[in-house]
RNA sequence: GCGCCUGUAGCUCAGUGGAUUAGAGCACUGGUCUUCGGAACCAGGUGUCGGGGGUUCGAAUCCCUCCAGGCGUACCA
């Protein structure tokens, strides 16, 4: 797969090398420079990159930094990259593209197809990211969508910045609120047969479970009742966690989210691994045996507290079974880098994770986790809560079913996941037709319905150096951002950047669109104008797939 | 109490220490004029960047403090 050098990259060497020379020369001071950092100007009169590095070597270098930017200026060596590039109060350096330069990427983009954008930052670390992986102690809710939504598209991001990256799904199917689970289950199953049970205390209250325990009571008959009730509840149990488990899937898939691997809670204790684990951390000295439990001393590692492994009736903790997960990732799996996406609600789990992996002899800096804020689901003025346990819940099968993947993805990805979420259900459907995804959407099928409109117009041939005006050149800069953007995304795992990316590509494409006439009576232009269309294409398609968001060709 | 996250336009939110006027979408108003898809384009304006200190040549961005909200702080997950 042909990977492209980052713009920005070979800028900043042609600057460094121009310090260099001027310091070889004397024009500048030997000061020592470590990088030459580059950001994107906000205007467009201050070129297409800019650097700040006269401001910064000012006080170092005893000069102006007006004298510095020239120095530095006039030793620019000339490449057909760069347009222009100057000195300007009070220390910028400006650098424009070159309109010739910008304008035969457009035949690089064509050429690059669907791998355009991709870039060479992993260089193959391998890398594992999990997420969701909610409690399969009912449907899932419309925030483990927003998880999904963030997971899938970073993984795709990740994977697009070269990284070998494998998603998975930690399926909690052991502990004790499977336990609780099981019963609930049972519970409602003899009901329906007119016993008299209660749901356990803790127990989950949702009618989702009545209906489970119906689809089994049509199935099965009452077979279960006649069992040992200790026996029915467990074959019972594992039917009610096989189904959950199994909406899980699909609700994700027709999210369009995707799994190389669920990863069973369950299979950690039957081969022993738990077992394994706790041994490790009691030989390096991180458990303590107090009050009949069996403690992690994770305060020894600058946790601010102890957590327990082992209750004092011998029940593990679900902390010993992540522990133990994390260690079949480090140290059977050797992964290189792992990400473990989670809500904001069991933010509790961060410190002791990092506690965790460095007490199993794994550098923590290789374990990240991100934790995204919740979101509150609201109709109209109404809130709603979200709760396996009361029963309360918005599923997110009801989302995906009211708003559909495409803007269910867009949403949940258009804020960081630092901040918290606002949905409102209502609004989200009623605006669907104003959802920004469509804008995009659309202008992908707008894109397309010109492609089909120019029919055989053979555009391969097209001579796309006489694309230098203003809105086809605004088009070209806005296309060549997308590998800078998968280096931010992959870099500071946001992938929040894309949708605004794609509304700003699809603004400009409209724009040019307006402006320019594609299909005209000048056959060359025509050729010319569609190459870029082509172009245009390739990356709001590219742009659409990374976010797992559908690209259209009719609407 | 302590910890994490947040506070930017009427609403929902972007904003990697930099450029006399801090951005986008929605909503609102007016225009385009519609032979390639009008689900479009163009033009309009509001901000004590929660308050107050500090660091810096320069702060929405970094530090301190206060206020407000969310979440966490279990032998739950």
């Amino acid at each position: 797969m042909r990977r492209f050098g980052l713009i920005r990259e070979r800028i900043a060497l042609l600057l460094k090398e121009a310090i260099q020379r001027a310091q070889a020369k004397g024009a500048l001071p030997p000061v020592a420079v470590t990088e030459v950092a580059l950001e994107r100007p906000q205007k467009p009169e201050f070129g297409d990159y800019a650097s700040t590095i006269p401001l910064k070597l000012s006080r170092a270098a005893r000069m102006s930094p007006m004298a510095i930017g020239k120095a530095i200026v006039d030793e620019v060596s000339s490449t057909d990259l760069i347009g222009k590039v100057e000195a300007v109060p009070p220390g910028f350096i400006n650098v424009t593209l070159s309109e010739s330069w910008l304008a035969n990427q457009v035949d690089a983009i064509i050429a690059a197809g669907p791998a355009f954008g991709d870039i060479a930052l992993g260089r193959g670390v391998r890398m594992q990211i999990e997420f969701v992986s909610a409690n399969p102690t009912g449907p899932l809710t419309a925030a483990s969508g927003r998880g999904g939504a963030l997971g899938d598209t970073l993984a795709n991001v990740l994977s697009a910045a070269g990284f070998e990256v494998e998603r998975e799904y930690f399926i909690n199917d052991a502990g004790s609120r499977m336990e609780v689970f099981f019963q609930t289950v049972y519970a409602r199953y003899a009901q329906a047969l007119g016993q008299a049970e209660d749901v356990p205390p803790e127990g989950y209250h949702g009618t989702y479970v009545s209906d489970l325990a119906q689809e089994i009571l049509r199935e099965y008959g009452d077979r279960f009742l006649r069992l040992p009730r200790e026996r029915a509840t467990e074959e019972m149990g594992r039917i009610a966690l096989d189904r959950m488990v199994g909406a899980a899937k699909r609700d994700l898939a027709d999210m369009g989210v995707r799994y190389d691997c669920w990863f069973s809670e369950q299979s950690l204790y039957d081969s022993s691994l738990v077992k394994k684990t706790l041994e490790l951390l009691r030989s390096r000295g991180f458990t303590d045996e107090r009050e009949g439990a069996l403690w992690f001393t994770s305060s020894a590692l600058g946790e601010d507290k102890d957590n327990v492994l082992v209750r004092s009736n011998g029940a593990p903790t679900y902390f010993a079974s992540d522990i133990t997960y994390h260690y079949n990732k480090f140290l059977i799996r050797n992964y290189d880098q792992v990400i473990d996406i989670l809500g904001a609600d069991h933010q509790g789990h961060v410190p002791r994770m990092k506690a965790g992996v460095t007490a199993l002899g794994v550098d923590p800096d290789h374990l990240t986790l991100i934790v995204h804020q919740m979101i509150t689901l609201r109709r109209g003025d109404e809130i709603v809560r979200m709760s396996k346990r009361t029963g309360d819940i918005v599923s997110l099968r009801e989302v995906l079913d009211e708003v559909g993947p495409d803007a269910c993805r867009f949403f949940f990805l258009s804020r960081s996941a630092d901040s918290q979420m606002d949905f409102d259900l209502d609004l989200a459907k009623r605006q669907s037709n104003e959802n920004p995804v469509y804008y995009v959407q659309y202008a992908h099928a707008r894109i397309a319905s010109i492609l089909r409109y120019a029919g055989d117009v053979d555009f391969m041939t097209g001579n796309v150096t006489l694309l230098v005006s203003e809105p086809e050149q605004t088009l070209i800069r806005k296309m060549l951002q997308l590998p800078e953007l998968v280096e931010i995304a992959a870099t500071r795992l946001e992938p929040h950047h894309l949708p605004y990316f794609a509304q700003d590509l699809a603004a400009v494409f409209h724009s040019f669109y307006k402006q320019c006439r594609v299909v005209s009576d000048d056959l060359e232009l025509t050729r010319a104008r569609l190459k870029l269309v082509e172009a245009a294409k390739i990356v709001l398609a590219k742009t659409l797939a990374l976010m797992g968001v559908a690209a259209p060709e009719q609407m």
